[in-house]
DNA sequence: GCCTTTCTCGATACGCCGTATCGACACGAT
DNA sequence: ATCGTGTCGATACGGCGTATCGAGAAAGGC
């Protein structure tokens, strides 16, 4: 490796300016289609035509990637107006609305909510968001430990409801005519409340639970309320 | 033929005796000393004594083990007494003992928690743990559909707050005196909302809040009762 | 008791991963 | 024109899950 002839020429100097943003704008679409994990930082560099190591000129760590996508994406959720303007429908309209576009956004974006229950929200977007959730919240007149306690319900049903919807369930292998794993023990009598509910769980869509639920946590919240029935 | 509670564990070994509980055994401890990313194939077989080859005589798939620890420490839940029995304490008792029941063993295995929200708890310990939630909502008397709802929200509430509550949040470096991260960011005045709830904020214990985003959980489901206020 | 068949076992290897190291090179200042 | 500085990316390391396959033990037939 002394000859010059046999040393690769260096290509015209890679002037691709790279930022943060870019690096993002790469991996986003990388989750999209192929799932979390198949964002590697040879994968996301690749896509940028560079190598991975590039990459730490920007960010210290891969975990430092997985938190700008989440504020990214974060970003997206439509927000509904501040409390104190009149785009706001009132506290319960406000949350609906909030719940319902972090749900539209879990839909194009499902790994996020995988990153949510791994990491903390804290880029500008996600601060955003939570300042949304506590100004609408506040809207309700409760006491400072009542709406903490309040968002934590909001938060962590929207976040557990999201989570669990996306679980793969196990898949009957195409061409064989047979009972899902969980009709079989259904079926087994080991298990009769599960039996007996059953078929009505294969029934309800996901967004008719996801909808149903929150109106059982917003009722929750509602009968803190001072002047509650 | 997918799920690995259906498939018979392999016969006598001539080495070492093994089987699919004592790989169990082997990872649980693994992951609750280092966290789940310690939890290997090499590491495993070789607190066994063995290679990681030999494993895949009673698992097809690392994902197999996964299941199997999370269905162990799902076993570890203490579950309460039946509804028809004289142990229990009515419907919104049970469900306070399962939601904290779970939290216990979260506590003790906060990996379970990661598991929760990642792959379905079909084993027979997770299923039995099901059947009991359901068992509890059915107590009410609901319609089968707000029952699989009630019961959705309870779950979702459940494996939500635990996620969060695990988070690790951003570490101020000892030694160093200075603001949270948090703190800088409601000092900012971008975000009046949570800087007016910040210092309640940190007051709350998790205990706490789980305890009582539960009874707001509890509550709207309460409100679905057919003589509810 | 011996031979053959069957099945278990684990060594080796492949292609990924995140990232530490470091030589080569482009660029700005002198 | 030269030097110092800082960036780029090739290479390497130790890990991962798991496919392959040869060695050898167990089981069965005679």
């Amino acid at each position: 490796m002394s000859v010059i002839w046999e040393r690769p020429e260096p290509g015209p100097r890679r002037v691709v300016r790279l930022d943060r943003a870019g690096i993002t704008a790469a991996a986003v679409p990388i989750a999209d289609r192929e799932g979390l994990e198949a964002v590697s930082l040879r994968r996301v560099a690749s896509a940028l035509g560079t190598g991975p190591m590039r990459l730490y000129g920007y960010l210290d760590t891969k975990d430092d990637l997985l938190d700008l996508m989440m504020d990214a994406v974060c970003g997206e959720i439509e927000l509904p107006a501040p409390p104190e303007l009149p785009g706001s429908g009132g506290w319960r309209e406000d949350l609906r609305a909030i719940a319902h576009g972090t749900q539209f956004i879990a839909r194009r974006h499902p790994w996020y909510v995988t990153l949510l229950g791994t990491r903390q929200p804290y880029g500008p977007n996600g601060l955003a968001y939570s300042e949304r959730l506590f100004a609408s919240v506040a809207a309700l007149g409760l006491s400072a430990r009542e709406t903490v306690h309040a968002v934590n319900a909001v938060r962590a049903y929207i976040a557990g409801f999201l989570q669990l919807e996306l679980l793969p369930g196990p898949e009957a292998e195409p061409g064989v005519e047979q009972l899902t794993y969980l009709a079989r023990m259904a079926a087994t009598g080991r298990y009769p409340a599960l039996a007996r509910i059953f078929a009505e769980f294969e029934r309800v869509s996901p967004d008719e639970a996801f909808a149903e639920g929150l109106e059982r946590v917003l009722d929750g919240v509602a009968a803190l309320r001072p002047g509650a029935p």
